[in-house]
DNA sequence: TTTGATCTTGAAATTCATTTTCACATTACA
DNA sequence: TGTAATGTGAAAATGAATTTCAAGATCAAA
């Protein structure tokens, strides 16, 4: 973790930019915190130790990570963009469109078939991103309404 | 499709909704329109024919229109939602980072991975979302650099 | 067909996440 | 240490999407 962090101020460095508290504050609270955050959540986590780090750096610094390849930008359709790392082994999600659950799994079958198709079409993946809506087990058996019912 | 758009308002009748000539303006040209359009792109296109319609009715149409299932909101990262017709087939995308091409693909066996998925976890799937990024077959070729790149 | 309850509309106002701007602070490196 | 460049935070700007509201349509009952 310190040695992550430090690997990514050197990556930061020598592509030309400098360190930063602010920045660093940001990246160790985000890698710290639960996965599928947002940027209002990391904010208010951050400054409960630095009260003065301003919204837009966790923007910056959210961004900037993704750009990097540390982090991953998610869309759960619910209005707010969430991050997760990206270090721990790729998953895809499932949403639960009554009470918001996201379970998150790994399936190497299916990236390989994704491998296949973009091979059938000259492509060159870099990224995908699998999420599959519906009802979790409790919400399914409760028969509750979801958002777009 | 002169029997959809019939299909569909009495759809909206029989759920205490009224007929109106504005919507039946954008829905048809919805499903006449090429896939993937932004709510901008399918204002201008009815409006060509019925210049007093709003960008506001064409978001509660399509808005509708995806909760009775009949259209599909997409969002390929590019800042501005996008819905297509829910009607051909299922099928999910390859998005191209440097050009926007969007290659459609079908594969049932991905499908199957997923049901057993969610079976797995005793989900119940509702819809899902596959979308793989990179670069097209030209943009690779190329070498050119991407969005995140 | 008139009436009246209810739905729909379009323009404008609002909301809300995100980005940009800008003056000032911080950092890297000579 | 000087200084050029990067980073910061507050406020302003942006832009997609939603809400509000008064006026216009539509439907069902009388």
């Amino acid at each position: 973790m310190k040695a992550l962090l430090k690997d990514i101020e050197e990556e930061i460095l020598s592509a030309g930019g400098k360190r930063s508290r602010s920045r660093a504050a940001v990246m160790e609270q985000f890698f710290r915190t639960r996965n599928h955050t947002t940027v209002e959540e990391l904010t208010r986590a951050v400054r409960t130790r630095f009260p003065r780090i301003g919204a837009v750096t966790v923007y910056r610094t959210l961004k900037l990570l993704a750009r990097m390849g540390y982090a991953t930008e998610l869309d759960f359709g619910d209005g707010a963009r969430r991050y997760e790392s990206s270090l721990s082994s790729h998953h895809d999600h499932l949403v639960c469109t009554v009470c918001g659950a996201v379970i998150e799994f790994e399936n190497k079958d299916i990236e390989k078939l994704q491998d296949l198709v973009t091979l059938r079409h000259g492509f060159r993946p870099a990224a995908h991103r699998l999420e599959i809506f519906g009802r979790c087990r409790k919400c399914a058996a409760n028969g509750a309404e979801g958002r777009n019912e």
